[in-house]
DNA sequence: CGGTATGATGTAATCGATTACTAGACATCG
DNA sequence: CGATGTCTAGTAATCGATTACATCATACCG
């Protein structure tokens, strides 16, 4: 390993003061040309960079923001980040991704000033004491948790969920199934109660099965199923994950989809289309969500005050595919 | 926003110096029992939290791990950050992942102390000069450059597709067709060595299309596939994903997997098993390539010598599901 | 030519923690 | 009882940058 070389070693070899190297670095138009250039080879020489530690103390930010996220394998996350990612980027921000399931005191650390500028959370389920705790600038995307002091940027869940129905309803099922996400999550429950409400609305038959929008939690909700006596045409998965674990095992168990039973999802992740059958499902504005939220936050780092902002509802819509089809007679 | 506490802020409260608040915090042993509880106190009361910035400054460590990966979107790599993550977090380290396509500067100053203690890298597209002059301790997994100086823990690409055109052969397959990778991408050219030489060595026809690991890029093979007078009835397709958009879209087209057309992925990603058909592929241990390179990175981090690294070669292996099937007459 | 504006550079304070060193209080022991 | 050791806690140096302020040289002006 090299040793370090420190902004004083620069100087040294370019025969400046570290303020000179300093600015020759960051304003450069306010050194002379000739000592711009000395101290540019001395940087070329030596390889230096600046200590970013000592940059942040000094400054007083980062220079970058931070992303929350329970479960980085969720497929669902990726369109976010890259959005996210491309906003920073323009400006001039540099995006870190955290799991947020790291444990109290880490996280804590992560989410206090030094490492990060904002944090752009999509848990809704941290404890409400440390998330408020923060001293930074914080937004929630998608997830959220009332108690969270932060503004909220998510689709009208509970609407989406009535869509789903809207549509198995208008295609003549009469028996629906919804199978939800993890117990006291709050996208489970406002689709779950979206879902409720709808086929109370329309008068349907309906059950509920119990998920984590996982494809095994699907696959085992589809043994479910077909072990009913009079088994619902029409299905309503709390995730697109879900829906594939459902439909992959009710397609090994010998049933055909969408001939013998119809599945909506939610999200509308890339797979979706390039399932097969492809995927009936409820479209997530990922792109919209995560450029609108990264926006909203890096407004956020520039005002000073603390701009009260109205949470956003982003409309989701229908993506009607091939694992929807007419009721069975 | 409430103003920021200082470690300062809480020596007063508390009534003690700062280095005692420090010790009462980190070194808790080190201190009185009423002092401690003092210390405490005053930090609930503050809500007082460390300042990473200085505290990595003051330290000459960050206490943490930085993956860098060419594109967060894609599946393959979630479950290799988890293993990576669960590893750091044993040793009291935090993991962040940024996307290492974010241009040069911003990669220089991420990549040099202050931040991160060390890197892992997924990515063999960056400019060597770049990666070589971090002056912090890097492994390289799955993807790989000869040119950086840093230890590489991938499975051996060439020999795992060796396996599939055995595979494809023992079904008695013919002609086989590989839509390659991304040009340049040292994954896409050992896998496509790997399988000329394999199908060399058996005296079997073949044929290259390019792709670039994508859906859609396997989506735009299955036409010119389908286009062709004697078509391949097998093809290895260098990705689960281009696999998955391959078969998506020969269905579409009217044929049969396996019927017409048998497949083999790589990757064996989560949802290889849940297609339809499910797809045989070949399996990368993800899992354990994280575990052992973050464990290998963990190492670098406490030995002080630079511990030379013999670059391991992980096995993969096939596994066989539904979408091969023997060659049709 | 004296006075002022301008631009380049150096000096030293500063960001907020950790920690080497020091010192006092008290216990222990020969 | 003096010497020595052990704890506890404070003082101040330190990590490596940025930047307010001071200084100096030069240009420009009436």
């Amino acid at each position: 390993m090299t040793p370090k070389i420190r902004i004083s070693d620069v100087a040294a070899i370019a025969g400046v003061s570290t303020a000179t190297v300093s600015r020759a670095l960051s304003t450069p138009e306010r050194v002379g040309k000739d000592t711009r250039e000395k101290v540019l080879k001395a940087v070329r020489a030596t390889g230096y960079r600046i200590n970013a530690a000592a940059r942040d103390l000094r400054q007083r930010r980062a220079g970058s923001i931070l992303i929350l996220a329970p479960n980085l394998s969720n497929t669902f996350f990726s369109r976010i980040f890259a959005a996210i990612q491309e906003e920073a980027s323009a400006a001039g921000l540099i995006v870190q991704i955290s799991d947020s399931r790291i444990g109290r005191e880490k996280l804590a650390t992560l989410g206090h000033d030094g490492r990060a500028d904002g944090i752009i959370l999509l848990d809704g389920g941290l404890d409400p004491e440390l998330v408020n705790g923060w001293r930074l600038p914080v937004i929630q995307l998608c997830e959220w948790n009332a108690a969270y002091d932060a503004p909220v940027l998510t689709v009208d869940n509970s609407a989406a969920a009535g869509l789903a129905v809207e549509h198995l309803a208008g295609l003549g099922h009469r028996n629906l199934l919804h199978i939800e996400g993890p117990e006291g999550n709050v996208l489970a429950t406002t689709r779950r109660d979206g879902f409720l409400k709808a086929v109370g609305d329309a008068g349907i038959d309906s059950a509920v099965f119990e998920g984590d929008f996982t494809m095994e939690s699907g696959a085992r909700a589809a043994h479910r199923w077909a072990a009913l006596d009079r088994r619902p045409t029409g299905v309503f998965c709390a995730s697109d994950e879900c829906a594939i674990g459902f439909i992959s095992e009710a397609i090994r168990l010998g049933f055909d989809v969408p001939g013998d039973v119809s599945v909506v999802g939610f999200d509308d992740i890339e797979f979706a289309d390039r399932f097969n059958p492809s995927l009936t499902t409820i479209h997530q504005p990922r792109e919209a969500i995560g450029r609108t939220g990264a926006q909203y936050l890096i407004g956020m780092l520039s005002d000073d005050g603390t701009p009260t902002a109205p949470d956003y509802s982003i409309a989701a819509h229908l993506v009607t595919r091939v694992s929807t089809g007419p009721a069975p007679q």
